[in-house]
This record gives structure tokens, C-alpha cells and sequence, in this order.
DNA sequence: GACACCTTACTGACCAGTAAGTAGAGTCGC
DNA sequence: GCGACTCTACTTACTGGTCAGTAAGGTGTC
């Protein structure tokens, strides 16, 4: 066991755990290292210990944001296109349930307040979303499983963007998110009308 | 002349452009009086004069946008369908040229950190809005102008939620709005593809 | 004794909100 | 046609709270 390695690694990862859960639900600006501390049980310097500067938390987020998300699109490369977009739902459900919105709104929204360090990642968080959005339907669009008129781009981008906004209908208007999922399905041929 | 009704109706509706134009470009929580009174040229208090707490400066603001957009929707009530739709985009590119986000966009990413009262209005206005898109689809699918898969209120909660997604998406990426206006014209069978 | 990981104790900035006072313009009695 | 009153639209001056961030000290482990 290397206890200080996993003391270190326990705290730290506690803060990028209840920032998240705070970002998503509140927004960046909208929550202070109090509400961490709190939760957490210790003082507030304990956070600035680790990541000295807001901005150093932010950038942390984005970035294991980054990382997850490769591994998550990595993990599920050989399902089938069809698959890997009701795997992208169900993401969504579960932000839904937990009454918080994907980080790409809540950033995208935040945008013109955030430091310029958070910015920069933030945009290459956000390209690579929609690449991937993007990869799926043209993936599925070669493999004759969706059909729908288009390119790629256009139709992944509004599959992307149209998932981004439900998930923040939906806090107002519950049904707004299974609409838009059925809409999608239908949009892309993968239902029988 | 009335002038002492002139200059309240002058400074009040100067205080609501400014804290619209604060609360498209960076939110409701993150502009304060401060930001108001220093451009206006008065001081924090005056605006305390006229809304007493920044709930009621929000709340005014979300009232003032249902009734312009009833005046909107009012207006154009005679237009084609795909001459309403085409309105809309118009206007998202002008929110897009201010580099702002949409009402909606922004007050249904920050509503958990929003006032009671203030949510309650946002979620009669974004109903209005969304019943809104919904209606333009349902008309232009009537009038045979439009033509697509599913129910009119899939297809016009799709067409609000990825307007909505992709205003903020183009803060970032500025093709993804462009993108999304013309996927939606294709997906409603409105452009020759 | 060096280092990781905290603590206590603090600073200065900003925030919404309030209380009390004031300038000016309109109104009314006379 | 002039003083007294009143109301609107502010001002100055302040409070208490919250915020990010820092400095210096303590404690346990290697």
C-alpha cells in the first residue's frame, strides 16, 4: 500500500467528485470551495491545498472530463452505430435523473465567464463531442442502419445540439427529453413509424 | 408631456436593456448592480429604487420577454410556416451576433441557482416558446409546406431544443448553428436536397 | 529532517440590500 | 402668485454576508 499516494489521490478525487456533482446541478460560478469543504468535512485551504486557483479545479474537471469520455467512446468503438446512440441516451437519462445537465451546456452556457484557461479546454471538450456525435451517424449512415437526408455533419451536430438543449428543457418540462430521443430515432430511420 | 412619467419609464427600461443584454451574455448570477449602475452612470441604490431586489429585476425581465414574444408571435401570425421558421433563424443569428444565448438557453442551464419566482415564470415562458415551434411544424406539415416523420410536437420540440443546443454551441464553434438552421430546413422536407 | 497534507487565522474584494437624507417638480390652499 | 406640502427619483453611507485566495503553523510518515 503507498498510504500517502492514496490519502493524496482520496482527497483530491473527493473535490473533483463534488465539483462535478456541483457543476452540473448549480454551474461553475454558482458554487464556492465552502460547499466542497463542507461536504467534504474539511476546511476550505484543504481544497486550495490542492488545486490552488478555482481555475486549477475547473481546468482539472474539464480535463478528467476529457479523459472519461475518451475511454467511454473507446470502450463501446465496436458496437453498432444504433447501439451506441441508445448508450448515449441512457447518459442522458441518468443526467436527467440526477436533475443536472451534460457539462458542454452548462460550459458552452457559462462560457463568457469562465477564465480563458477553462475557455480552451472547454472547446476542445466540446469538438470532440461533436466528432463523435458526428462519427456515429456517419458510421451508421455506411452501414445502412440510419438513413436520413444530409450529411453527417449537420445530422450529428443537431443529434448533439438537440441533446444538449432537451437535457435542459427537461429540468422545465419532463417529457421534453423522450421526445426529442423518439424524434431522433424517427429522424434517423431507426424506427418503424 | 409628462416628464416625471418620461424619466422613470426612461431609467427603468435603461436598467432592463442593460440587465438583458448582462443576462444573455453571461447570466443571470453573474452580473451584478454594480455592472447596471456603472454603465448608466448612477448609482447601485437607483436601481434598488426601481427593483428592489434582483428577484424582482428578473422576474420583470422574463415578464417583459413573454410579452414581446407574444407581440412576435402575434405579428407573424399570417406569415408561411417556413417564412416563421426562417424568422426564427434570423433571430438566433442576431443573439449569435451579439455572441448572446438565448433567453431559454440560459435561464434553464442556471435554474437551480434561480429565485422561486423566477423559475416559475421561466417555465410558463419556455412552454410558450416550445408550444410555439411546435405550432409552426403543425401548420407547415398542414399546409403541406412541410413535410417529415413523427408528431408535430417531436418534431417542434426537436426544432426549439436544438436551436437552443446550437446557440450555445456556436459560442465555440461558430459553423454549428448554420449547420443546424439547414439540417432543420432538409428534415422538413423545406429545401430541395 | 524533509515532505505531504492538512489546520487556524486572516485579507481584500465584491455582493445584495437598507436607512436616511435630498433635489426638483407638481399641487393645493389662499 | 406664493409659501407649504407631497411625491418621484434619486443620493450618500452603511451593514452583514460570501467569496477566492494567502501565510504561517502543526502533525504524522518515511
Amino acid at each position: 500500500m503507498k498510504p500517502e499516494t492514496d490519502a493524496r489521490t482520496d482527497t483530491r478525487k473527493k473535490i473533483l467528485d463534488l465539483a462535478e456533482v456541483l457543476m452540473l446541478s448549480r454551474g461553475f460560478n454558482a458554487f464556492s470551495y465552502q460547499h466542497i469543504s463542507g461536504e467534504l468535512g474539511v476546511r476550505n485551504a484543504a481544497i486550495h491545498y490542492h488545486f490552488p486557483k478555482k481555475t486549477d479545479l475547473g481546468v482539472a474537471l474539464i480535463e478528467r472530463y476529457r479523459r472519461r469520455f475518451a475511454r467511454y467512446v473507446a470502450a463501446q468503438a465496436e458496437l453498432s452505430p444504433p447501439l451506441q446512440l441508445e448508450r448515449y441516451f441512457t447518459l442522458a437519462d441518468t443526467y436527467y435523473d440526477k436533475q443536472q445537465i451534460c457539462p458542454s451546456g452548462i460550459l458552452s452556457a457559462e462560457l463568457h465567464t469562465l477564465p480563458p484557461e477553462m475557455r480552451q479546454c472547454t472547446a476542445s471538450f466540446v469538438e470532440e463531442m461533436r466528432a463523435w456525435a458526428i462519427e456515429i451517424v456517419r458510421r451508421g449512415q455506411a452501414s445502412g442502419a440510419m438513413r436520413y437526408v444530409g450529411t453527417p455533419e449537420g445530422m450529428g451536430t443537431i443529434v448533439f445540439a438537440a441533446m444538449q438543449g432537451s437535457l435542459q428543457l427537461a429540468r422545465l418540462d419532463g417529457s421534453a427529453l423522450d421526445e426529442v430521443k423518439q424524434q431522433i430515432r424517427l429522424l434517423l430511420g431507426m424506427t418503424q413509424a
